[in-house]
DNA sequence: AAGAACATCAACCGCTCCAAA
DNA sequence: CTTTGGAGCGGTTGATGTTCT
């Protein structure tokens, strides 16, 4: 837009010295930030109303949360990662007190290079190996959400209106006086869901007596994609009792492990949209598909009664 | 101990979006 | 409808800190 660089103007650059956030804070503190560009010479700035903006939004704001990030925050970024892309902005909506920028370089430094170290392709979150004796039982799901996002991610503009559509019910066909129902809900929905039932896996290992193949720190870190290996029928007994098997997506002799199973209900998620889209066009999906997952989400937590 | 290599993250740049004129 | 400019977004840079050789 033709705007000059700060640096024709004699403007400060590089870091924030102590008295220039303190300046900027007493000022929004005492006005607000009303027009950014206006701000610094009100405040008695050296800077560019972009770098007072950036500096309030990323780091002097009160209400933000810093320091390392949590497991379930980063489950949640990974998850949103699969489904927005680098949709930074949209994904810190969902991570309270998070800002886009402190998303954006925790996932380049930590968690791009995490899924790349367990073979998985972090821009495509598809698995880089093809051929693994203990997931070949997942091929099923992780085709299934490979389709579904092939089909969406043609162009940026095609996933940007998914994500618009269903997030922000902007589509014309959507009628905006309904509240709207969001897909990231139901997401949040089914890991509140799994989480729960995680629980119920673990107290599970010492009511049964025969130990499912896992570390509690293998539950949590490193590897989302470990499987919880039921060691015998018995244990199988036991998830049924509890009416949790289906939840936890049992296959086989497997049982997936949180991650996966938020991931696999994902790929279900964009894969059953995907399908409804193609099939009959977007207007398929509105706001009763959506109050319609939530609901069973709310009665049953299976796979095959929701999709 | 020293310097090279790597990791982290605050900050910047260029671009797009969108409301207002 | 077109133009303008403010705000915000995502990619990238570079200063600084940490680890490795």
């Amino acid at each position: 837009m033709g705007r000059s660089p700060s640096f024709e103007k004699g403007l400060k650059k590089g870091p924030w010295t102590t008295e220039e956030d303190q300046k900027l804070v007493a000022y929004i503190e005492e006005h607000g930030h009303g027009s950014w560009r206006a701000l610094p010479v009100k405040a008695g700035l050296q800077r560019c109303g972009k770098s007072c903006r950036l500096r309030w939004t990323n780091y002097l704001r009160p209400d933000i949360k810093r320091g390392k990030f949590s497991l379930q925050e980063e489950q949640t970024i990974i998850q949103l990662h699969a489904l927005l892309g680098n949709r930074w902005s949209a994904i810190a909506t969902h991570l309270p007190k998070r800002t886009d920028n402190e998303i954006k370089n925790y996932w380049n430094t930590h968690l791009k290079k995490r899924l790349t170290k367990m073979g998985i392709d972090p821009i495509t979150h598809k698995s880089r190996t093809a051929v693994n004796t203990n997931l070949s039982h997942m091929t099923q799901w992780e085709n299934a959400r490979l389709e579904a996002e092939a089909r969406l991610v043609r162009g940026p503009r095609v996933a940007s209106n998914f994500y618009q559509r269903f997030h922000y019910g902007s589509a014309p066909f959507i009628n905006k006086s309904l509240p709207q129902p969001l897909c990231l809900d139901v997401l949040k929905a089914w890991q509140g869901i799994t989480l729960s039932k995680l629980s119920d896996l673990t107290r599970l290992e010492t009511f049964n007596n025969q130990t499912l193949a896992v570390e509690p720190s293998d539950m949590k870190t490193e590897n989302p994609k470990n499987n919880l290996e039921i060691s015998n029928g018995s244990v199988n007994t036991a998830l049924e009792d509890e009416g949790v098997q289906n939840t936890l997506g049992v296959a086989g002799d497997m049982i997936y492990q949180d991650d996966y199973l938020m991931e696999a209900f994902t790929n279900h998620l964009v894969n059953d949209v995907s399908n409804r889209s193609f099939d009959g066009g977007f207007e398929d999906v509105d706001n009763n598909y959506w109050s319609n997952i939530l609901d069973k989400l709310g009665n049953s937590s299976s796979f095959s009664s929701i999709f």
